[in-house]
DNA sequence: GTGATTGCAAAGCGTTTGCACCGTA
DNA sequence: TACGGTGCAAACGCTTTGCAATCAC
């Protein structure tokens, strides 16, 4: 997350949005700037109350698509909920990184202590009590390359 | 993910089950049988699909209450798509580790050479080619604490 | 025997889609 | 003016729930 001001940020995604051909409509502009300005995750429902919280005249639908193009233009990713799950595999999520392949689902559970080292040294120097952990990273396997 | 054979896995398991005070019935033993076997990251309705077809007499909401116990024990984990989400949030996924507060939804990403060096290290070693880090961890924020 | 577990089917709920209208560029 | 974007509402699909029957212990 960059240290802008919310407004330098917000004038930095629209015109990126614009950059790639996007038309700067008003609902754009409010979902924007509901994200840009938030230091919180939200869910797209949050999205949408706080952006007609803020006067904008927006619907569902054209929440999601928004979100949709942020994340496309890499200004904003998503979050997991470790409690939200899409797929099930063997394995302790509290002590591993998980490799998986997206192609054919193989997944590895990799034990790293200095990766779990790492990882609790950053949470630590953030002030930030840990308690769970979701590191899993996305990669063609031997067999699909 | 341990090393044993697939057998001993699922006599861990229903071991582990059966100390927890949960019955050892046909529909749970098909879904550890399949679970504690594959090497693959399976949604619900892929477990119920290889549950069944491994003549296993059980339906959908039993797969979700079965896969539900091997989250609590640590048995199982969950693995999120990168494509799926429930929160947006400012940032670049590819290139930060997101803390998170569960409690009030705050998020602050970090940027760690050493930390991305490490996982790159890490897929390589197993052999992939990486694509998508969800580097994402959980923890109570100072003003929460 | 008895209380946990299951199957079924309905309900729930967030997300996606189709389409006519609207507004940006 | 043209066509990308929007709102609405219906459709969708996975997940959850209520309840009576079942079965593990």
């Amino acid at each position: 997350m960059d240290e802008s001001t919310p407004q330098i940020r917000i004038d930095t995604w629209l015109h990126a949005l614009r950059e790639s051909g996007y038309r700067l409509t008003p609902s754009l502009r409010a979902v924007v700037a509901v994200v840009a300005e938030s230091h919180h995750a939200l869910t797209p429902m949050q999205v949408l109350a706080l952006a007609q919280a803020g006067d904008a005249e927006i619907s569902r639908a054209t929440v999601y698509r928004t979100l949709e193009k942020l994340v496309e233009l890499r200004l904003v990713q998503t979050v997991h909920d470790a409690s939200d799950c899409l797929r099930y595999v063997a394995g302790d999520a509290d002590h591993q990184l998980l490799v998986i392949c997206p192609q054919c689902g193989r997944s590895d559970a990799v034990q790293s202590e200095r990766l779990m080292g790492l990882v609790n040294a950053i949470a630590a120097d953030h002030g930030y009590r840990l308690k769970d952990r979701l590191l899993q990273i996305f990669g063609i396997c031997p067999e699909c390359q």
